[in-house]
DNA sequence: AGGTCGGGCGTACGCTGTACGCATGACGAC
DNA sequence: GTCGTCATGCGTACAGCGTACGCCCGACCT
């Protein structure tokens, strides 16, 4: 068994898991602009093209990047709890995960899904074959949760930040906007400041929204398929 | 009045609104990577810094792009039609201007809006007023509608071009997907598939959530508030 | 005729992703 | 031991990006 003769200055080695940990902090920290392949390498005290030794390309990285964020939502004990519980309980956790990796929602989109990510799905769609949902109208309610989620996510993510800050986003609504042409939507946005619903801390909203979305679904379910 | 003498080669000059007309047909037709400030001027005839004497910024000039993207949508007539179809119509008419200019929606979810984004937003919350939504509740249908037409316009997007062609990406899907550990995607996926299901032609779906949306909001406002 | 101004453009800078090829060191075969 | 193989780290280089800066020229007003 020969150790290396771990020189001066002893780094860990790189590794695919490291590269991608590290892209996820960086992203994290930095958001998805300031995660360039250089930086990253600088980040882990390698150069950039040490990391193409790992990771095939970019969209490679932010592929597994966006699967490693995947591997933390936590799958509902199936059997446990209902399917509205566990259906609730999937889609939070995937929310609490895009707010936490702000960059993860918009990447998602257009990248290809990972095999957690290929998990979370199937499980999503067993939730709802489990709630007695068949063919066309499964497929139905399972855009239309995902689209829950992702799109209250992003939308969440965009009031509080528009390139820059909260703050300049604000101002700009306040330059910008003809509140006397539209009262509605400076009324709205009252409500989007309003310090009780600060973002991030509203998960009764985005409940109260995949609610009515499920109940739609379930007296859908009961037209076609009568219960009892 | 002095007509410009025009020199041989004339050029029609440069202006912010041609600027921005180009910019849409040049994303329309190569897609956002293949927008650049250099293609641009090339596409227009002109050298590249002479766009920043119209345009502020690439940042500008896809807020300017966004809103003449906006311009398109009809707005419903006030009054000719209840809320609910106004609504629909209008929601369609999004989703219509959505697929047809398909960067659009990635852009969107960053860039502020402008007069023209602000009034369809404004006659939605305008829609629901009308339809007797107030408060708390108005807000929360204004974000299930909007997102929607977002939310479900992207993923139709997404399941059609992976950065690639349509074919590229259920390749991967071919290769990558493990249909035995997860047959509900699998099936799932088929749906996507089905030549009766082709992208761009489903309004149907498109409605359907829609409407199930509408019926959750309609009953949510009729238990704060019954009807009669 | 002179002054001012605005639009077009040439050059240049710092940044990006990544192709290519070289250097080094570990390891198995002989 | 010594050699061949192979993986990993890295230096250089290239094409492309957004855009700051400053020059030039023609149009217009006085």
């Amino acid at each position: 068994m020969t150790t290396a003769p771990v020189p001066e200055g002893a780094r860990t080695p790189l590794s695919r898991a490291r590269i991608l940990a590290a892209g996820v902090e960086l992203a994290d920290a930095q958001g998805l602009a300031g995660l360039s392949m250089r930086r990253l390498a600088a980040h882990l005290g390698f150069e950039v093209m040490s990391l193409y030794n790992h990771v095939a390309s970019k969209q490679d990285l932010l592929e597994g990047m966006l699967d490693l964020v995947a591997a933390e939502v936590d799958l509902p004990d199936p059997g446990t709890v209902g399917w509205r519980d566990a259906t609730r309980a999937l889609a939070v956790a995937q929310h609490a995960g895009l707010l936490r990796h702000r960059w993860a929602g918009p990447v998602s989109t257009d990248h290809f899904p990972g095999p957690n990510r290929w998990r979370i799905m199937e499980t999503t769609l067993a939730l709802l074959a489990a709630g007695g949902f068949d063919g066309h109208l499964r497929d139905l309610g399972y855009h239309a949760i995902t689209l829950h989620i992702g799109g209250f996510t992003a939308q969440q993510i965009a009031y509080e930040t528009d390139g820059g800050s909260t703050d300049t986003m604000y101002a700009r609504v306040d330059r910008e906007l003809d509140a006397a042409a539209h009262p509605l939507m400076a009324d709205h946005i009252r409500y989007h400041r309003d310090p009780g619903h600060t973002p991030g801390e509203r998960p009764d909203e985005f409940r109260f929204v995949l609610d009515l979305i499920l109940d739609g679904l379930e007296r859908q379910r009961d037209l076609v398929d009568p219960p009892r």
